[in-house]
DNA sequence: CTAACCCATAACCACGCAGTTATATATCGG
DNA sequence: CCGATATATAACTGCGTGGTTATGGGTTAG
C-alpha cells in the first residue's frame, strides 16, 4: 500500500512532471496546450503527466469548452514539508514553527 | 544535466531507499547489516541503495574493520525544503523564517 | 593459515514507466 | 453538417532500475 509520501515523492521524481507542476505553481492556471508548448514533450505525454499529478492530488482540472485548465494544489505539498522537517529534526526544537507553517498552507 | 533537485527527488522516490534514509535519520549511525535486517530486501540491494544515497550526498560512510557505518546528512535536504517552500510561495511572505530554518540545518 | 564474517560488485532478469504515433471524443467556427 | 482544434486514451516500445544470486576482497577469530 502506497503511503501519501510514496505518492508525492514518486509523482515529483520525474523531471518533466515536476517541471509541469513548477510551471503551474509559478504561472497559475494553464491549459494543456500551454503546458505542452513549454514541456518539450508531446501533448499525450503531458496529458499523462497531468493524470499522474491529478491522481496524487497535486493538481485540479477544470473543463471549459474544448480545453482543460489545470491548477496546482499547493496544500498537497504539506506532507512533503512535514516529512522533510521530521527528517531534519526541525520538529523537535521548533514544533510551533512547523505547525504555523502547515496552517498557513491551508489556503 | 541533472539538477540538485533531480538527484534528491529521484534518490528519495524509492520507498525502500527512503526507508533506509529515514532509519538513518531517526536511529543515527548504523551498519549495513543493521540496515539490511530492517529493510526487507537482500544485503546487496541495501548496498546499492546506500550507494545511490551516497552519490546524492544524503549519507556518509565510515569504514571500521569489516563493517561500514552510514550516517544521514540532514543538510542535504536543504534543497528539498527550499524547493517546497518556493512552490508554496512560503518564501514570498516569510522569507526570513526560511532563511533561519536553512541556517539551523547547517549543523 | 584457514574459516567465518561483512560488505561491495558483477551479472542477470523482470517489470514499470516515460516516451512515441495513432485514434477516439468533444467542442467551436463557418 | 464539416473541418479544425483541444484533449484524452490506446497500443506499442525501449530503457532505466530495483530485485535477485553468485562472487570477490578485506577483516577478524581460532
Amino acid at each position: 500500500m502506497p503511503t501519501p509520501h510514496d505518492i508525492i515523492f514518486s509523482a515529483l521524481a520525474d523531471p518533466t512532471r515536476r517541471g509541469i507542476f513548477e510551471r503551474l505553481c509559478r504561472g497559475g492556471e494553464q491549459t494543456v496546450g500551454g503546458l505542452t508548448a513549454a514541456a518539450g514533450v508531446s501533448q499525450p505525454a503531458v496529458s499523462k503527466h497531468l493524470g499522474v499529478l491529478k491522481k496524487a492530488g497535486l493538481v485540479l482540472d477544470r473543463h471549459e469548452g474544448r480545453q482543460t485548465h489545470y491548477t496546482a494544489r499547493r496544500q498537497a505539498l504539506a506532507p512533503l514539508l512535514d516529512w522533510t522537517s521530521q527528517m531534519t529534526e526541525f520538529w523537535e526544537s521548533r514544533f510551533d514553527d512547523l505547525d504555523d507553517l502547515l496552517k498557513r498552507m491551508d489556503q
